[in-house]
DNA sequence: AGAGTGACGTGGG
DNA sequence: CCCCACGCCACTC
C-alpha cells in the first residue's frame, strides 16, 4: 500500500463521513471535490475498505441515484433499508427524488 | 510484467 | 432514448 493511497481513502472516508443524514451524494462527486474527478472509480475502491470504520457508505450512490454498491451490502436490501430508515425513498435500487437529496461536498461542504 | 476487472462518468452514434 | 466505447487508476491473477 502506496501512502498516497492510503491518503486518498482516508479523505474518502473523511467526506463520506460528513454526509448529512437523509442526504445522499455520488462518487464522481466526492472524487470532484477530491481533486480527482477522472478517478470516480477510485471512490468506490476507497468505499471497499470503508468496512468497519465508520463511513456510511449506503449514502453513496452513482451518479443517477442507483444503488449500485447494494451487492456489496450484507443481503439483498439493506443498502436500501438504511437510507429509508433516513427518510430516503428508494424505489427498486433507485434513489427517488434524487436532485432534492443530493449533497454535493464541493458546494456545501 | 502484461492482462483483466471494477461501489464511475462522459461522450458519441 | 438506448447502446457502445473510452478514460481513469488501484488491485488481483
Amino acid at each position: 500500500m502506496k501512502p498516497e493511497t492510503l491518503n486518498f481513502f482516508d479523505k474518502v472516508y473523511e467526506v463520506a463521513k460528513q454526509i448529512p443524514y437523509g442526504k445522499v451524494t455520488s462518487y464522481g462527486a466526492i472524487a470532484k471535490y477530491l481533486g480527482a474527478a477522472r478517478s470516480a472509480r477510485m471512490v468506490g475502491y476507497a468505499m471497499n475498505g470503508s468496512h468497519g470504520k465508520d463511513v456510511p457508505a449506503h449514502r453513496v450512490v452513482n451518479r443517477n441515484g442507483l444503488l449500485s454498491g447494494k451487492h456489496h451490502f450484507e443481503g439483498t436490501n439493506l443498502m436500501q433499508q438504511l437510507l429509508e430508515s433516513e427518510g430516503v425513498v428508494v424505489i427498486d435500487n433507485q434513489v427517488q427524488n434524487f436532485k432534492a437529496v443530493f449533497w454535493d461536498p464541493s458546494e456545501e461542504l
